[in-house]
RNA sequence: GGGCCGUUAGCUCAGCGGUAGAGCGCCUGCUUUACACGCAGGAUGUCGGGGGUUCGAAUCCCUCACGGCCCACCA
């Protein structure tokens, strides 16, 4: 005998390495023969553990693939992590500050022998994890790509030189977003603004002569000692008599210009701006424009540089903010100081506010590689679900500045460009994208000294939809099937805040190099979040382990609960405890499998010998099943969830499919239907069995992509017992099932009408509180026919066990069929078509009149609202003839309850 | 300053033109021989406010409010 408590650990670990023994995950290039379904996982950044995002993003990948499989496809799901960048090279860079170091203690080689060596281990973590969560992945030897490995590497360079020989590629100095924490040049959107409470400070700039001049506002006051002008509006009149005179800059010697510029706001602070070329993007546009002087006030590494004056220069810029403020007091330069919401712009990877500065940097020219990714999405060639995003992505697209791409740290795809060593050379730089350089092919020197800058890691991502498959050219060897076969993609699945850092770079970079769109469907899903609806972060505290929640309640209960709340586009909210949900019903499937076994010890050998072949061969159980209402009414609801799910996963409504299916098995089927076959005439014919083996199987397969691990174990548990090999081995290779029986209309109705009566009584039970064990008569009246069939010949066995009745009596209510009088109730029923009468001596007469007092008011309730509706003209002539006939039929039957109760009442009353 | 998303039961969320739903929580009964990780029953909502379209609106349109996010060089 099976335990009663579903245990996952065993079972997750038993079949992911059955899978894995039977090489499931495998995907070869088979020609045209079968259709594709092709993904390429987000890679992860190998910075640690994998998060509750990764879960997500990682099931519903898995979904999909096993999903698809099922469906017959040739499916490959591509593994891989990425290296990460300047997040990598941060947590590493931690772990020498612990013992003391930094990486130029080490120097570039040791240091990058440091990071590989992390990166084995991190590496080896995420894809254990990822087994942990049965993510149908190939993670064989070769198969598991990385950004900075082959074949992906060679795809880097190979693609700096093609956009390089387009002419795309430059080198500028430029105001870029300099971190001053990492060390690095940052793109623009690697950036990230946050409103923080500073100031607005107001200091006075007197004129060379001593008298009063303008008053500028400042958030970055430290920044003054870098001025090279003042600027106004032209039209200001407050400051107009001031152009083109000169003021001494407060704590300098130095003498500088008021200058008039349009692009001043009147309305901002005082009207006067203080231009520091060298520190801000804006002003650095007003310096270039006015030819005016840079001074360069604070260095690469946040210090004041020996340019901010001899009391200033080695301060840290906040230090200095500070001394400048108290030497500004002391000098009565400072007006005013007023609380002020300043945005500031923060690294994305350490939140350290970013110093604008002038640098030497690789940029990636936008405009030519943009407008074919806009178009892929205005043409409908590349999908968004939800689609809500293609507007936020085309407004991105459409101003696009050149991306600069190269970053001062160590860990990453070093820039492929060579410079010649000869002293004094003009030779200009060439590129290698193969090989390292050894001489100059301009001037032929032996010497050559590649760029010391790393490409930013998104420039490697961009690639990773074609770069996986060996682009250029090909992989393994120089084979390009895996790269003809499996590009482009069939979707990609993501978080929208990379949308723009990530996929629609992806987007041009397909188009750019593959001639096509990298995958035609991007499913976009939100972050998780915890239950507050809060960022999950170490610093809160509330971050949720995976591998926590997989021990806790298993990996199936997760992935459950995680896919019934995604819906695409919006965050998660999610508390540890809708597991418990999840994990019940694991529990649920189980022991309803459990159940469902038991049952098999009772046939005999012929009737076993039946049900297998049925099993194996389903359309014969169609054809010869001996099946009554029940029977009919589960296949046709099992085939109508099958239906439904399978739309809901093409339209990738994951969180749909899990519903139905829930809703369908706990509800339907053990609720109802294997509680109806417990009681039935014959409760282990062959037909029966048959049929509740053949509803479990199809349910476990479409449960399958979503809790890959318990259906697998209880569907082997099915075919074991029957002593039968399962189709193909496993769930995965087992085929997709089709819907194949639809419940009449008359079937619906009479399953109704029993559950109906059945509720009914349990219900009465209830409200006139009829002790649970006690024996109850009730007696039914039908109305109709088949009312009278269906309860005392088809669901006789049935009925008393389920309703808790004892005895019933009955028959079609004849005219002058005698009312059994003052002694007997009638409470309320659900359906016209029947009524029930019990001995007043055996209910709470108080507890009943409160009740039907309740009952009698909510049927007036509803009788009224109908009304109304039917009373007004507007409807009945303008609404749907199905509609204003539903509404009729609606009023009479509320009007029949209404009356019946009203007479149970009086009746009660007498 | 633009744009996007959200506002539905105590909590987390589905529903998106025909009389309000789920899970969790709560209340009342139940050791009914698959399951107490269970069974049966129950309570709870002016579907953010205001306009409009419609015979009919949680659902479509407009508007406001409040959250959240994204983009943007107002010092």
């Amino acid at each position: 005998m099976l335990p009663k408590v579903y245990n996952p650990k065993p079972t997750e670990k038993k079949w992911y390495e059955a899978w894995v023994q039977s090489d499931l995950f495998s995907s070869k290039p088979d020609g045209d023969k079968t259709e594709r379904f092709v993904m390429a996982i987000p890679p992860p950044n190998i910075t640690g553990s994998l998060h509750m995002g990764h879960a997500l993003n990682s099931t519903l990948q898995d979904v999909l693939t096993r999903y698809h499989k099922m469906r017959g496809k040739n499916v490959y799901w591509v593994p891989g992590t990425d290296h990460g960048g300047i997040a990598t090279q941060n947590v590493v860079e931690k772990q020498l500050r612990s013992e003391g170091l930094t990486r130029f203690h080490l120097g570039r080689e040791k240091f990058l022998e440091r990071m590989w060596t992390w990166r084995r281990e991190c590496g080896d973590a995420i894809l254990n994890q990822q087994q942990r969560m049965g993510c149908a992945m190939d993670l064989k030897e070769g198969q598991v790509r990385f950004t900075m490995a082959d074949p992906c590497a060679g795809a880097v360079y190979a693609a700096f030189e093609k956009l390089w020989n387009r002419g795309w590629i430059y080198r500028g100095k430029r105001m870029i977003n300099w971190c001053v924490r990492c060390g690095t040049a940052l793109s623009d959107i690697e950036v990230e603004h946050e409103d923080r409470s500073s100031k607005l400070w107001h200091i006075h700039y007197p004129l060379e002569n001593g008298n009063p001049g303008p008053v500028v506002a400042t958030t970055r006051p430290e920044t003054m000692l870098g001025d090279t002008a003042v600027a106004v509006h032209p039209e200001d009149e407050r400051h107009k008599s001031l152009i083109g005179r000169r003021v001494k800059l407060p704590l300098t010697e130095r003498s500088i210009p008021v200058i008039a510029d349009t692009a001043i706001d009147l309305s901002f602070g005082t009207g006067a701006l203080k231009v520091t070329p060298a520190h801000d993007p804006v002003d650095h546009e007003i310096g270039r424009k006015h030819g005016l002087p840079t001074v360069r006030v604070i260095g690469f590494d946040g210090k004041m540089t020996e340019e901010a004056g001899k009391n200033y220069s080695g301060l840290d810029r906040d230090a200095c903010r500070k001394k400048v403020l108290e030497d500004l007091k002391t000098g009565d330069f400072l007006r005013d100081e007023k609380p002020y919401r300043q945005g500031v712009s923060i690294c994305y990877r350490c939140n350290q506010p970013i110093e604008p500065l002038e640098s030497e940097q690789w940029f990636l020219k936008m405009d030519e590689l943009a407008q074919p990714a806009i178009d892929a999405v205005k043409t409908g060639k590349v999908k968004f679900y939800p689609g809500s995003w293609e507007k936020p992505y085309l407004l991105w697209m459409e101003n696009l500045r050149d991306w600069c791409i190269s970053r001062q740290i160590w860990w990453g795809h070093r820039i492929p460009v060579w410079y010649c060593k000869k002293e004094n050379s003009k030779c200009p730089p060439s590129v290698s994208a193969r090989a390292a350089m050894q001489s100059c092919p301009h001037c032929g020197h032996g010497e050559m000294e590649q760029d010391s800058d790393v490409l930013d890691t998104w420039f490697s991502s961009a690639l990773w939809p074609f770069s996986v498959f060996g682009w250029p050219d090909g992989w393994p060897g120089n084979d390009k099937t895996l790269l003809n076969y499996y590009y482009p993609t069939t979707v990609m699945v993501t978080g929208y805040e990379i949308l723009y850092l990530w996929v629609a770079r992806m987007i041009m970079a397909g188009l750019e190099f593959m001639k096509e769109v990298p995958f035609k469907d991007v499913y976009i899903h939100g972050i998780v979040r915890d239950k507050h609806g809060k960022k999950m972060s170490k610093s809160l505290g509330n971050v949720i382990d995976p591998l926590t929640l997989m021990d806790q309640y298993g990996t199936d209960a997760m992935r459950f609960s995680l896919m019934s709340q995604v819906v695409p586009g919006r965050d998660i909210a999610f508390a540890p405890e809708a597991t418990v949900g999840p994990r019940n019903f694991c529990n649920k499937l189980y022991n309803a499998t459990r159940y469902v076994l038991m049952q098999l010890d009772a046939p005999g050998a012929k009737e076993l010998d039946q049900i297998k072949t049925w099993i194996q061969r389903p359309e014969r159980l169609l054809k010869e099943g001996n099946f009554d209402l029940a029977d009919r009414w589960i296949l046709g609801r099992c085939s109508e969830t099958i239906e439904q799910a399978t739309e809901a996963l093409e339209n990738y409504r994951v969180d749909e499919a899990a519903r139905l299916t829930y809703e369908f098995l706990w509800g339907d089927y053990c609720d109802w239907y294997i509680e109806i076959t417990k009681y039935r005439q014959a409760p282990r014919s062959a037909t029966v069995l048959a049929v509740l083996i053949t509803v479990l199987e199809r349910a476990l397969k479409i449960l399958h992509p979503i809790m890959p691990f318990i259906t697998e174990e209880l569907w082997h548990g099915i075919y074991d017992k029957l002593l039968v090999d399962p189709p193909k081995g496993f769930l995965l290779s087992s085929g997709w099932p089709k819907p194949f029986l639809s419940v009449s209309p008359e079937d619906r109705k009479n399953i109704n009408f029993l559950k109906g009566v059945i509720t009914d009584i349990r219900v009465f039970r209830f409200d006139y509180n009829i002790p649970p064990d006690q024996n109850l008569t009730v007696r039914f009246k039908t109305k109709t026919q088949t009312a009278d069939d269906l309860l005392f010949k088809h669901a006789r066995h049935f009925l008393h066990p389920l309703a808790k009745i004892t005895d019933a009596r009955g028959g079609v209510d004849k005219p002058g069929n005698p009312d059994a009088g003052n002694n007997y109730l009638s409470p309320p029923s659900s359906s016209p078509d029947v009524t029930y009468l019990i001995p007043k001596s055996e209910i709470d007469l108080d507890k009943t009149r409160s009740r039907l007092q309740k009952e009698i008011l909510s049927l007036e309730n509803q009788l009224k609202s109908i009304q109304a509706r039917l009373d007004n003209p507007a409807f009945v002539s303008r609404a749907p003839e199905e509609e204003v006939a539903k509404a009729r039929g609606q009023i009479d039957d509320v009007r029949k309850k209404l009356a019946h109760n009203q007479d149970s009442l009086q009746n009660l009353l007498n």
